[in-house]
DNA sequence: TTGCATACCATACAAATGTCTGGTAATCAA
DNA sequence: TTGATTACCAGACATTTGTATGGTATGCAA
């Protein structure tokens, strides 16, 4: 027999395990469970499977492989894959987006079936907003913003962050750090690439 | 026989049939898809997947049941379902992650199977360091930590958002924030829920 | 016509997988 | 001690599911 764990602490794992297989779209068999925890029999992941469906940590349909499915409760909103451009030079957007650099991310969506990227900050004109150089802003394109929010815009050939602020039949784009000056693009000459709906900073493991 | 349709017609249907159910995590058997497709033969169902398959647009582990997959699939990193937490209470550490009342969250973790868990910031005293409030921090658990990590801990009963400072047999929380004073433990007296490694921060649509 | 390809069908078999019955050992409380 | 509970094991069985073999009908081109 294999060692015996204290009450509930192998379950935590199973349930665990279970999530992340089923995030990722890979339903796990029995057995497969009793592969990834070593135990000598299936019926061992079975009771653990079992019973975290009786405390509703689970569900299933019996009958069917693969069958155990996360409860409505503790459904994750499902992410897509975004890609994260690391530079972007003008026009080069869509380029950039079809074979991106910096890999792809998960984003969670609010529903809407919108095209999203993600765009690695440099430059400190943000700090007073809260986004450092390094962070990782998610950006859905849309050609127009409201006055307030945070944009994505090509300034001189390039991809900055900035706080896009309208009055009167005037668009300015701000820094937020008063070491910057706010830039002023000639009436009908701002090209905005879309408006920022997510900061992410990744620290050091 | 049921009607015979044109060539690669009923074929795109499949295809699509077929990613609906894979993004949904929830992929079909071989009888599922001839049932959806009212085939009168498993066959038929069958020699379409594997048709996608040559095609490129499937790919599938032979033998394995529910076995196809979406080719993308590899490429987007797979996250991990994290318990958003809103107020912790001491002690209650446990129990709250086990019952999220934020829900959970897509995270995608460096490859270790590590305890994360993700908190929902109040309060400014880490403004400078570009932390604010509202902004979701997700946390590694980890009863120790190095001087400039951003931890979570465990002060008055109260899960708080500090930089860690160690010096000669001290350790030292600081805000990152004139306003407030640093946090000065008793020696041993310091409850370390985790490191902070990501930072997130959700704005408006 | 012939030959070939596509779309679909019928049936069988074997492997994968869910499920069941019964058992051992450890822990805890009465 | 006794009994109850938990964690795990062993082996079997039944269903689900992947796979194979061969067949029918339609369209198309040489």
């Amino acid at each position: 027999m294999a060692a015996r764990t204290p009450p509930g602490q192998t379950r935590r794992q199973v349930l665990r395990f279970m999530r992340e297989r089923l995030i990722a779209g890979r339903p796990p068999t029995v057995r497969e469970v009793q592969e990834a925890f070593k135990f000598r029999s299936v019926q061992s992941a079975r009771e653990h499977l079992e019973i975290l469906v009786e405390e509703g940590k689970l569900t299933k349909e019996p009958g069917v492989s693969r069958g155990y499915r996360l409860p409505e409760a503790s459904l994750v909103p499902p992410s897509v894959p975004v890609p994260l451009l690391g530079q972007v030079q003008a026009g080069a957007l869509t380029e950039a987006i079809e074979d991106p650099d910096g890999g792809y991310i998960g984003v969670q969506r609010g529903g809407s079936n919108d095209e999203l990227f993600a765009l690695k900050v440099t430059g400190e004109s943000m700090i007073d907003a809260g986004i450092l150089p390094g962070d990782v802003v998610i950006v859905r394109c849309q050609p127009t913003a409201d006055s307030g929010d945070i944009v994505v815009a090509l300034v001189d050939g390039e991809a900055t962050v900035k706080l896009l602020k309208k009055n009167r039949r005037r668009v300015e784009l701000h820094p937020a750090n008063p070491a910057f000056e706010p830039i002023v693009p000639a009436t009908g000459d701002l090209s905005l690439l879309g408006k920022v709906i997510e900061v992410r900073r990744y620290l050091g493991k």
